[in-house]
DNA sequence: CCTACCGATCGGTAGG
DNA sequence: CCTACCGATCGGTAGG
């Protein structure tokens, strides 16, 4: 073997270069997918955007659905989420499900305009076949969640746990949803209400019991 | 002005042929939008579900997007939903939510197929603009509705109305999408659930007053 | 990672 | 002069 020189993989600080280039690939589709769709944006505008040929993206990505999934993984809060939700104090079920509440919307309204647009395509393009997957992985977290969450159930009514959990995270999906509907009306802006803290406050007089 | 002949114009059951022509224009553009999303339909994929030439489309609609916009019209179901609710039995507030729940999610859920796919095309698309301006003109009808809800304002919490109704649309709109992700995974379908009336009990345990 | 290109198909329009 | 369409083709772009 004679000593060719080396192709300098990460001597550098943080990239390589093709890893380099595979980060300018994904924002650059990122950007892309959210304003135009899938079938929307073109190779050769992702190509464009992170300053190289068509030909090259496939160097990184075997096709335009693994950029996809690529840019989904990237983009998508979950692995922040979740970490900081177990995070939370949880004295009491009031104070986790307002905290819980607040840190939730926060991430995710937060993540709304960054992610939203992409879960809509994801179901149009995919039939949300790469969310699922990441569901069916998120289930042993949740179970854990619900785990702790039974050792408060001292002031809970009588109600199976998924259902609480699932109707919480219902609340904050539709929320979210109709804020995307609503928030340019000027009848909405108009109202001066706080929704999210109205809704767990619904929420929770919905799953404790009336004497606590 | 001589007796020339009639046009035979809607003498005919039910539709003009070029109606009728319409119709199945929009019947085919549905069913391949909901399969294939916006971009990935193609003009002649439309004119050949709906047995015409691509030509032949732009005699109906000027271009893409008002064949979407048509379609999005066609199979919305605000229109049978509404007047659905308004017309429900409204003795108590109790009977009234549980009632208005069961009418809107057997709805949406009958529609949820027929509907959903549509919807997350014109989020990717369009931004929701063909939504938004269904959202304005329904707002006198929901602010009847609200009114009519003020009535039975007794055994309620002192909560703003359009809290509670943004709050309920919230939680169905949250059960529907996840719905979407959740029904084919398994674990979930192994859970004997009722879904829809345990998330109603929470809401209306979250609305009226503890003594009621 | 590029240049050069493929089979096919895109949304939309021509004249008749 | 109209509605409803045809066969053919426009300039460009799709994923690979």
């Amino acid at each position: 073997m004679p000593a060719k020189n080396k192709p300098v993989p990460p001597l550098d600080p943080a990239l390589s270069k093709g890893e380099a280039t595979r980060a300018r690939l994904i924002e650059a589709a990122y950007g892309l997918f959210m304003q135009q769709g899938f079938h929307g944006t073109s190779m050769r505008q992702i190509a464009e955007a992170a300053g190289l040929a068509v030909g090259g993206i496939y160097n990184h990505f075997k096709d335009k659905e693994e950029i996809f999934a690529a840019v989904l993984d990237a983009y998508h809060p979950y692995h922040t989420i979740l970490p900081a939700v177990q995070a939370l104090p949880g004295d009491s079920v009031e104070a986790y499900v307002q905290a819980a509440g607040r840190e939730i919307y926060a991430q995710v309204t937060d993540a709304e305009r960054q992610l939203l647009p992409l879960l809509f395509v994801e179901m149009v393009e995919f039939q949300g076949r790469h969310v699922k997957a990441m569901v069916v992985k998120l289930i042993p977290a949740v179970l854990s969640l619900l785990e702790r969450f039974s050792k408060m159930r001292g002031p809970l009514r009588r109600l199976p746990l998924p259902l609480i959990f699932r109707a919480f995270m219902a609340l904050l999906i539709g929320l979210v949803v109709s804020d995307m509907l609503l928030k340019d009306i000027p009848f909405f802006k108009q109202l001066k209400i706080n929704w999210l803290e109205g809704m767990v406050d619904i929420f929770l007089h919905g799953i404790l019991k009336p004497e606590a």
